[in-house]
RNA sequence: GCAGCAGUAGCUCAGUUGGUUAGAGCACUAGUUUGUGGAACUAGGGGUCGGUGGUUCGAAUCCACCCUGCUGUACCA
């Protein structure tokens, strides 16, 4: 070992970035296989789309264009710009435009990928995630709207949630859209930033939401933030008609008779919620987790929503050729797995390898023999692969909760009856070879 | 990004108004047990006190800047 600890790589992470352990992992397999269930259940393709993009067919076309350059990381090869992506949408209408003409019609397909964003990193948010994205293209039905929230929400059950667990939120931008046409708002700044302050009424409640779109309001900090200098008259008549929470638009209504053709009723219409800023052209969606998820502190902390979506008809329609318009669902999954794992009840198993001890290194064939009975017997069993003693032998096999270890040694040999010994209880059998197994069984 | 608070061993933290060689618990290593884990006991390793510069006879402690984390806020396609 050096001592000089000046020139030594760096142990530590990018910010945002995380290793994910075994524990974490096995909980996102069991959400993914019942994921890919599903989807095929509900008809959906599977696809892949490459981490990277030109920048420009996943973000300067989009009609959003608010911040085109910020949160990717990008990098220039040649000539060109390159980003990883931040979401699996803009792929998604970058892989229609593209073999439109191939391609069914509707499209609809689903992808799991891991998705990259250059923003501030905070608990259960990382730089580095995993996303799920279902979507209808080419598909102008509102079935498709309302199908979608019924299959996340056939995912989130067949996952450990309970209805109580969650809700799915509902809103259009139809709504907003005539609101801000009914009090004449046309500069697009003002519209923005009234629509980031109604993002918000859950969270801060009317009385700080109205300060938003007035002059301004200061955070607990003291810090300022800039507001969208509506008139009081205006202000009130957003209030006024928000709070009626009556979900007047045509697409509304029609989503709401389907959820009753589907017999579902775990949502609620929200005229809040805004996701996104100018992306969106319908009905919006956010699936909200309804359980605190505390911090390892055992602090609540504002995890937001695990998942959302909506409609977005003019997307493909940016690269020129094809109208198609769409509508789509996302969710985080690194988001799920941490909020699954808090509820209590959940637990997902894998058998641990049964360990057998190399007690005597000249006595190697009889422990590879006695590892292919394991093993041809689906068993899963590690010859021991370190350098210690039996003792260490042991306490690796505790640390790694193997459920027993096999002690195979000279006096053993001579019996031809190996030692069991049940790593939970302490106890040893001596049996026969061929018994391992069955004994090995009854203890996993 | 902005604002507030924080950073001492792998982890959780103590360290009095600046004063000798910076501590504890857990974890780790070795031994008590030359073939037996989870308990106990004994011994041991491990820190440029987040970094750099400054004030001082003397800095973990005071000052400045930087880095990192947490919380709020902004942004989140």
């Amino acid at each position: 070992m050096t001592k000089d600890k000046k020139n030594k790589p760096s142990k530590e992470l990018p910010i945002g970035f995380v290793d994910r352990k075994e524990k974490e992992l096995l909980v996102r397999d069991f959400i993914i296989s019942n994921i890919r269930e599903i989807m095929i259940k509900y008809g959906f393709q599977y696809l892949e789309t490459p981490s990277f993009e030109y920048s420009d067919s996943i973000g300067k076309f989009l009609p959003d264009k608010d911040r085109p350059d910020e949160g990717v990381f990008s990098f220039k090869d040649d000539s060109k710009w390159l980003s990883l992506r931040y979401d699996l949408t803009a792929p998604l209408a970058r892989y229609v435009a593209k073999n439109y003409l191939e391609i069914p019609k509707p499209f609809k397909r689903y992808q799991l990928g891991t998705v990259w964003r250059n923003e501030k990193p905070g608990p259960g948010r990382f730089r580095e995630f995993l996303q799920f994205d279902a979507d209808f293209v080419g598909a102008k039905s509102l079935q498709a709207d309302a199908e979608l929230c019924v299959m996340i929400s056939e995912i989130l059950e067949k996952s450990g949630l309970t209805k109580s667990d969650y809700i799915i939120k509902i809103s259009s931008r139809k709504i907003t859209e005539s609101l801000f046409k009914k009090i004449n708002i046309k500069d697009n700044d003002q519209k923005l930033t009234a629509l980031r302050a109604l993002d918000k009424i859950e969270r801060l409640g009317w009385e700080e939401v109205k300060k938003l779109l007035g002059e301004g309001r200061k955070d607990k900090s003291g810090d300022f933030t800039r507001g969208a200098k509506l008139k009081a008259k205006d202000i009130e008549t957003i209030e006024e008609t928000l709070k009626k929470k009556i979900p007047e638009t045509e697409d509304l209504v029609e989503i709401f008779k389907i959820f009753k053709d589907y017999n579902f009723n775990n949502f609620e219409f929200d005229p809040s919620i805004i996701r996104g800023l100018e992306y969106y052209t319908g009905a919006i969606f956010e699936v909200n987790l309804k359980f605190d998820v505390t911090n390892n502190k055992g602090q609540a902390i504002q995890f937001g929503s695990i998942g959302g979506g909506g409609r977005y008809d003019n997307l493909v329609n940016n690269f020129g050729n094809y109208d198609a318009p769409a509508t789509g669902i996302s969710i985080g999954l690194d988001r799920l797995v941490y909020a699954l794992m808090q509820k209590k009840e959940f637990k997902v198993k894998q058998s641990k390898p049964v360990v057998i001890c190399v007690i005597d290194k000249n006595l190697m064939k009889e422990y590879i023999n006695v590892q292919a009975i394991l093993r041809n017997a689906d068993v899963s069993s590690e010859i021991y692969s370190g350098e210690g003693k039996l003792k260490k032998q042991m306490e690796y096999a505790n640390k790694i909760k193997s459920p027993a270890v096999i002690l195979y040694g000279e006096n053993e040999i001579k019996s031809g009856k190996p030692t069991l010994r049940n790593l939970s209880s302490g106890k040893e059998l001596s049996i026969e070879i061929k018994e391992l197994v069955n004994e090995i069984k009854k203890i996993i």
